[in-house]
DNA sequence: CGCGGGTTTGATGATGCTCAAGCCCGGTGG
DNA sequence: CCACCGGGCTTGAGCATCATCAAACCCGCG
């Protein structure tokens, strides 16, 4: 169960965890099996935890006036899940967290990473490029998001995340492309063809 | 010239900076006047050098295959300017960094910043709050961007960016809302009748 | 077998883009 | 000081893209 998490710090510091500071994550991390459709975290809560994903996925997404869903991202095995600026600030959230299939976490709070990053350098080093990946991969999306059209930005999906068409329900996808279900269905049946 | 800089490693840093600690950031960063239309940086380069902006405003944005240009984001007073994935890895760059007045900089290299992550806290702990509101921020433009009408986002900065609307040109600001100018003419023209 | 959620398909309409012309205004040179 | 650019902004007309609404379809599951 923590072998992944492991491997997740020790290649993204480039350094290996000692059994002492094995012991330490493993003491700061709580296992949590969630299924299908459970939430992990819900619009108006405080985002108390962040969530690890050791198998299964999740979206990240919100509910606006008019009912509509938007989802914001989305997470697989070995990303995190969580909404930064409630876990930072304590702020409640206007996210929900919902699970897209069965799926194991491992969850932290936020004084428990600062413990581990103070203490444990390889933590440390692997939280910054976490943060800093995740800035670029935004600053792409959102390139996307201004730059391209409809189809385009379905293209760019798969070229980027290929696998998230397979996994994922198409009006998911829809969303997350910023585009509604019929749109991209018309979209996907049209594929190949002018080109 | 550099105390803006000063002052911002120690808000957001909630530390102070003693006089060794000021010496060497003094040492490391390297002040630049750049005039209204000089490049910081451009597509094919490399970005070596991340800029804090002490006084003027910057764009940073792409050109498309058809010649159409793309504002990624703006920078002003306080803000850093730079294309992140080029700084920390070497390739060449995809964006144009142009100033949009006359500016002055503080610049330093990834090598730079990493020595000066290590030997003041105050620094470090600056830099990671940066990069996590990036990301924050750039969480909330992607949620703008697929969620809401051309109208909508053009309101959305103005409550979140006041200033930008009024100092930047609106062939810009229609870049960054990912619509035409045309379109942003309009918008403004309409703006306050419909409500 | 029948229900229900997701996807597809079609028809219609709104939103926003493109192209083109005119306008406004600040800067430059005579 | 004025005339003349030129760039950015505005306005209009026509059009492409994409959303909406509604109905049919498909398929897994009770």
């Amino acid at each position: 169960m923590f072998e992944i998490l492991f491997t997740y710090f020790e290649n993204k510091s480039g350094k290996s965890l000692n059994n002492e500071e094995r012991k330490q994550v493993e003491q700061k991390f709580k296992p949590k099996k969630l299924r299908k459709r459970q939430y992990l975290l819900q619009e108006g809560e405080v985002c108390k935890y962040s969530g690890f994903i050791v198998s299964g996925a999740a979206r990240m997404f919100t509910i606006d006036e008019k009912g509509r869903e938007h989802v914001v991202r989305f997470g697989v095995e070995g990303w995190w899940m969580c909404d930064s600026e409630s876990y930072t600030s304590g702020e409640p959230t206007t996210f929900f967290i919902e699970m897209l299939e069965d799926t194991e976490l491992l969850l932290i709070t936020w004084e428990d990473i600062q413990e581990l990053n103070d203490s444990i350098p390889a933590v440390a080093m692997a939280t910054k490029a976490m943060d800093k990946n995740s800035f670029i991969s935004s600053q792409k999306r959102i390139h996307s998001a201004i730059s391209l059209t409809a189809e385009e930005r379905y293209e760019d999906l798969i070229k980027t995340y290929p696998s998230f068409v397979l996994r994922f329900p198409q009006n998911m996808i829809a969303s997350y492309l910023g585009i509604s279900p019929e749109t991209l269905s018309r979209i996907r049946k049209n594929a190949g063809n002018l080109k």
